[in-house]
DNA sequence: CTTCGTTCGTCAAGGTAGTTTACCAGATTG
DNA sequence: CAATCTGGTAAACTACCTTGACGAACGAAG
């Protein structure tokens, strides 16, 4: 029979699994294109998180889903290469501020410059009504799965 | 101006990174209770290449994406565990073949039919005709992507 | 003011998943 | 038969995340 062929071929996850990595590929060879050779993949899921004002190590961990020893060492990273810096919070004196630097700042307007361009790529191939459903598929697919997991 | 705000509400790339979380997690746990609980996420994207005739290591690897020497690891991973065996290829002596053994069997079984859960759910929650035109416009993006990346 | 539980961040160690580099052994071809 | 290509392995390293244990500081209760 031709159904556990079409099993597979009907199957997302390897789709879903190919546009994730494409993406992630992308995103590191445009920024690095762009003089930001020396960022790995996750600074780019933790620089949406950051600004010039600064945040608390605690918060950013709990806004990127991971923990905070996680988010120590990654802002460790991101400060020996000089995107941002550790100012001490003056309401407390156990924490500490983590804010953009000049060079942060370049780096977060180049991440949101590819992101865009990365989403007019995707219109210019899919058209934008296709792109904003593709979108709100994936939410909530991902929500069924979520729901389907802790069930 | 609303502008900014509806460029990140639109992006897709937050979305793609959700729903391959919540398939990975989905999938880890499904399997970890179908008495499969000492598979990691590695496994899945190898599972469907393999079957109980066997393949070369390095057909693997191509297949797969990936080194090689990862796909070494990954085997003999996989054969600690007892789900593959290495059997020597009788028509070239350098050469191994990676094949399952019957409860590796059982987990590849096992493993399509979550496949086909997921993809169930998905159905589900959003229909037959969204979730196949989801797979081909992740696949489309993924092409776009990989376009733009190598260009 | 002291004590006590909580929170902030760090150090240390380890696990997972891959990579690069270097290498050996068998196969293939000039 | 010698050169070279191919199949596979070993070791070291990178990246990213985890758990566990901890010291320091905060805040509330006594």
């Amino acid at each position: 029979m031709s159904n556990s062929k079409k099993e597979k071929e009907d199957n997302f996850a390897p789709a879903l699994a190919a546009a994730g990595r494409a993406l992630i590929a992308t995103m590191m060879a445009k920024l690095a294109s762009c003089g930001f050779s020396d960022v790995t993949p996750a600074f780019s899921s933790l620089m949406p998180l950051l600004d010039a004002t600064g945040a608390r190590p605690t918060a950013l961990a709990q806004r990127a889903g991971i923990t905070k020893q996680a988010i120590s060492q990654l802002v460790r990273e991101l400060e020996v290469r000089g995107y941002v810096e550790q100012v001490p919070d003056s309401t407390d004196t156990r924490a500490k501020i983590v804010r953009l630097t000049k060079r942060g700042v370049a780096l977060h307007a180049a991440s949101a410059e590819v992101r865009l361009e990365l989403q007019s790529v995707a219109i210019a191939k899919l058209g934008k009504s296709r792109v904003s459903r593709l979108r709100r598929d994936l939410l909530e697919l991902a929500a069924a799965l979520e729901e389907m997991r802790t069930r």
